[in-house]
DNA sequence: TTGTATGCGTTATCAA
DNA sequence: TTGATAACGCATACAA
C-alpha cells in the first residue's frame, strides 16, 4: 500500500518507518513518509507481533467487578501505568466465578497477552487454576492468592485485627463481623484477622457473630437484619467492605439502633462514599491506585528479565464518627 | 506443534479443531484432539485474524475515567454484553483529554479493533477528530457527540429541565447550577436544559448563578463556596453530576445553610452514593448499564451489515429529601 | 480421506 | 543504497 504509492519496496518502507539504522536516500525517505502520512498508515500490530514472536503489549486484568469501588480504583492505577508504558489493558470482570475466570484466561491466551493481573479471585483455593501451564505469560496477583505468583499485598489480617482493636478500645465488648463468603481466600484471611483482633483484645470469639455476606451493600443489610431478627446482640461491628458496612448501618437504623452509641461500626477499603454518609464511616484504607500501578511495574520488570519480589503496602485507619464514642487514645 | 505430535498435517489439525465439515477418519481425529489437549493448544488469535482479514473480536472503550460512577456502571454494561458476544474490551481512560484520545485511537487502530465506543468525550466539538478516516472500524457514541456516528442517547436537555422544573415546583425562585466545563458538549447541552427549565418555570436566567466546575466533588464544593463567599444567594441548586451536588452540599453546610430548607438540591446520574448520604440526594437516573449493553448490540448489528439507528433512553427522577420541601404534586 | 501450497502484513536475512 | 524472499501461525483453495 504505502510501498507502491511511494514507489519503493516494502522493505524500504519498513526501514524508514522503523528508523532502522541503514542509509536511505533522503528523497526516497521523504516519499515514504509522505505516502504514509497521506494514507495515514498504521502498522498492523497483529502482523508485527506475529512476526516478532510474541509481545503484544497487552495486559489482561482480571477483577471481580469493575463497578465495585475497590476494583475501579485499582483498575485506574493499572490503566495509567500501563498506558504510560505503552501497554493496553483488557478488562475482564469475573464476578469471582471460576468459570468466567477460565473462559477469560482462554481468550487472553489466544490473544497472546504478555501478562495477566489477578485481583479479586482466589476462590476455592484456586482449584480451577491448579496444574495449569502458564507458559511465557507474566502473572501478578493483587491481594491474596494461592498460586505462586509475585504479589502486591497488604496485610489484610493485621488490618482487620486493628479495626477490631479500635472498636475494643472504644469500649465494644461483643463485636460482630460482616464477613465474606467462606470459599474466598480474602474473606478467610480477614476472618483470621477478626479472630486475632478479638483474642488480642481479650474478647471471646462467638461464631454466631460472624455474619457471612457477599460483601455487597444489599448483602450486608440482609445479614445484619437477619442477625437482629434472630435476637443477636452486639455493640460493635466490623465489615470486610465499606458497602457491607453501609448496608449493615441501614439495618441497624431500621431496627432503631444508633451508630456509634449502640453499635460502633467500621468498614474496610475506605471507599469514596465512606466519609460522605451519615454518620461518616470509619474505614481502613489501602493505596489501591498505587498498588495497581505497582502491579504493572512488576510486569515490566519481569519482562526485562529482572527478579521481582512481593510488594507490601501499609494500611491506614481512617477513623470517623461511625466508630468514635470517645477521644482516641 | 500439534500437527507433528498427532502425526497429521496442519491442515487436518485445523480442520478438526475448527470442525470443518469434511470427512476425517475417526482415528486421526482422536489423535489430533488428544495432542491438542495434551499441549493445551490454543489457536493464535493474531494469526487467525491476520489470515481471515480483520475481525479481532475486540472493542475499544474510550471513557473519561473508570473511577467515576457514571463510567464504571456504563463500562460494566459494555463488558457484560461484549463478553456474551465473544468480544473483548480494551479499556481507555481519556480524562477528556484530546491528546490521550488520539493516542489511544492510534493504538486501537494498530491493534485492529473491530469497533470503538466513545463515551465522555466530545471536547471542543471534537476538532481533533474531524476529517479523520475511520476505515472499517464501527463506531458508536454513548451520550452526546459531534461526529456522525450512531448514538446511544438520553435527553439530557429535558432531564436537566425537569430537574429545574421540580425545584421550581418546590418553591425555589433563584436556582443555581453546578455546570461543567464550557468546552464539553455534555455540559453545554445540560446547560441549555437548565435555561430551558428556568424559562418554562417563568424564572429569570442569571448568568452569575452558573457555577462552572469540572463535575468532580471537590470542584463542586469549591465553586459553591466561591459563590457563597461572593455573596450570591439562591434557594435551589441543580448539579450536572451527583458528585458535584455532594460537593455543593458540603459547601452549603459549611456556610450554615440547610438542605433542603434553605437550598433545595438535585444532582444528576443517580450514583450509588446518592441515596446514602445525608440528606439523601435527589437525582436523575439513566439506565447506564443497559445503555452500555445496547452500545455493544449496535456494534454487533453493524457487523452483521444491518442499519442501526440512534437509541434513546428515558431518564427518571429519583426524588429524595435533598430537594423535597413539600408533598409532590 | 488427507495433504501441499499460498497468502494475510510485517520484519529480518541475504543478495545485488 | 535498495530490494527480493523467507518466515511468524493459521485457514483455505486446490491437488491427490
Amino acid at each position: 500500500m504505502v510501498a507502491e504509492r511511494a514507489g519503493a519496496s516494502i522493505t524500504t518502507v519498513s526501514r524508514v518507518l522503523n528508523s532502522v539504522p541503514v542509509a536511505i536516500s533522503a528523497s526516497l525517505r521523504q516519499q515514504v513518509l509522505k505516502a504514509a502520512r497521506e494514507l495515514d498508515y498504521r502498522p498492523n500490530a497483529l502482523a508485527v507481533s506475529l512476526r516478532k514472536g510474541g509481545a503484544t503489549k497487552t495486559i489482561g486484568l482480571l477483577i471481580a467487578d469493575i463497578s465495585a469501588p475497590y476494583f475501579h480504583v485499582l483498575t485506574r492505577g493499572v490503566e495509567d501505568a500501563a498506558q504510560a508504558a505503552g501497554y493496553t489493558v483488557v478488562l475482564c470482570d469475573t464476578d469471582r466465578d471460576p468459570g468466567k475466570e477460565l473462559r477469560y484466561l482462554d481468550v487472553l491466551y489466544r490473544k497472546q497477552v504478555d501478562a495477566i493481573i489477578f485481583a479479586g479471585g482466589a476462590v476455592d483455593m484456586d482449584q480451577h487454576l491448579r496444574g495449569r501451564n502458564w507458559g511465557p505469560v507474566k502473572v501478578v496477583a493483587v491481594g491474596p492468592h494461592t498460586l505462586p505468583f509475585p504479589r502486591v499485598e497488604v496485610d489484610n489480617r493485621a488490618a482487620i485485627a486493628a479495626a477490631v482493636g479500635h472498636l475494643a478500645e472504644q469500649g465494644c465488648r461483643r463485636i460482630a463481623c460482616i464477613s465474606g463468603r467462606r470459599n474466598w481466600l480474602i474473606s478467610e484471611i480477614r476472618r483470621e484477622g477478626f479472630k486475632q483482633g478479638l483474642l488480642a483484645a481479650g474478647l471471646a470469639v462467638d461464631q454466631q457473630l460472624d455474619l457471612e455476606s457477599s460483601l455487597s451493600l444489599e448483602s450486608g443489610e440482609t445479614s445484619t437484619k437477619r442477625a437482629l431478627d434472630a435476637g443477636l446482640t452486639f455493640d460493635g461491628l466490623v465489615a470486610f467492605t465499606d458497602e457491607g458496612a453501609i448496608g449493615a448501618m441501614r439495618a441497624l437504623k431500621a431496627a432503631g439502633l444508633r451508630v456509634p452509641e449502640d453499635v460502633a461500626v467500621i468498614g474496610c477499603d475506605d471507599t469514596r462514599i465512606s466519609p460522605l454518609i451519615e454518620p461518616p464511616l470509619s474505614s481502613i484504607a489501602f493505596p489501591l491506585r498505587q498498588m495497581g500501578a505497582v502491579a504493572v511495574e512488576m510486569i515490566l520488570a519481569m519482562n526485562a528479565g529482572l527478579a521481582v519480589e512481593d510488594r507490601h503496602f501499609p494500611f491506614e485507619m481512617r477513623l470517623r464518627a461511625s466508630s468514635l464514642r470517645r477521644p482516641i487514645a
